[in-house]
DNA sequence: CTCGCTATTGCAACTAATTGCGCTTGGGGC
DNA sequence: GCCCCAAGCGCAATTAGTTGCAATAGCGAG
């Protein structure tokens, strides 16, 4: 398996990240106390992480980060305050071409993900063609589809007929 | 979470299943032995397993089933066999909303997955919605998607106001 | 029927993710 | 500035799935 390239450049730019995503950190603290919870060392070593990782990341990679951050960290830890910050929205969780849990940071838009199974690079569906996808399963059996959590595997047109698989 | 029934019946019918089915497993044997590979013991089990199993099941599902068959079964042996019979198009792998592995049995056309949060209920995706899909993706960025990998999640019609989640 | 080549098996170790539980601690109240 | 107690933490155990490796056993040849 090629290295599993992020490919927001590509065909479909993901959203523009920069000022305004820093704004949305910076409240995080204040968000989590409003609603009963705490802010605790670990919580913010986890959204430091976050920070420098806009765009896709899987949990292992987070918790890896996070150890080199803090060598206390643990997995239970990190993967509970993914929860929290994902009811909070700022997260959005998926599950990758393997199954494995793959975290989508700061989601501006709901968004699904194609991956190529060729090259293992992944792109974003834009925002049009998964309205496309959401009014065919509407129509279909009147099913409203939750695109963040989608995503899809085949081949990317550089991969198109290379026998890699 | 509810019983994750598998609404084949519903909305989206899947394909028949029945006399042909059984036809398909016979070959089985020679199938694999015309590949140069090997028909044991525990391969008859899982084949036996799945014969019944017409439709969607779990790895894990397949596994303790394959156990009360034959006190035996070793989990890495069910996946390995599972690989090599989806190699000869038997069965398919995907991965439900949770991420866990899903395997459909004897898949006679390709088609997606439609999983409600709201009741854990699954659909499969009609063969018409499923090439809009496709359609859409191919449009937007050339990409040819590999429908029997996906799992949408969302609502159904009828779980589509309650608050389930 | 026996032999040998190699596909397969089973074990054991390992990664990813999840959960129950007792101890710690953030942070509002006094 | 000190207390309290639920939110949160770390640990350890559990489930799902994967992989390397040595031993086993299909099955075609002779």
């Amino acid at each position: 398996m090629p290295q599993s390239a992020t490919n927001q450049g590509g065909p479909a730019p993901a959203g523009t990240v920069g000022a305004a995503t820093a704004v949305a950190w910076d409240g995080v603290a204040d968000l989590l106390r409003a609603g009963g919870l705490r802010w605790t060392p670990q919580r913010r070593t986890l959204v430091d992480v976050l920070k420098e990782h806009e765009g896709h990341v899987t949990a292992t990679e987070l918790i890896a980060r996070c150890r080199e951050l803090d060598r206390t960290t643990t997995p239970s830890t990190v993967y509970r305050t993914l929860d929290v910050l994902e009811e909070f929205g700022l997260v959005a969780h998926g599950h990758g071409p393997d199954g494995r849990e793959e975290y989508h940071v700061l989601p501006e838009q709901v968004h699904g993900h194609l991956y190529c199974s060729g090259c293992g690079a992944t792109w974003e569906i834009r925002p049009e063609t998964g309205a496309a996808i959401v009014d065919a399963l509407a129509a279909d059996l009147g099913f409203s589809v939750d695109l963040s959590h989608v995503t899809i595997s085949g081949r990317c047109r550089g991969c198109h007929d290379s026998p890699t698989d």
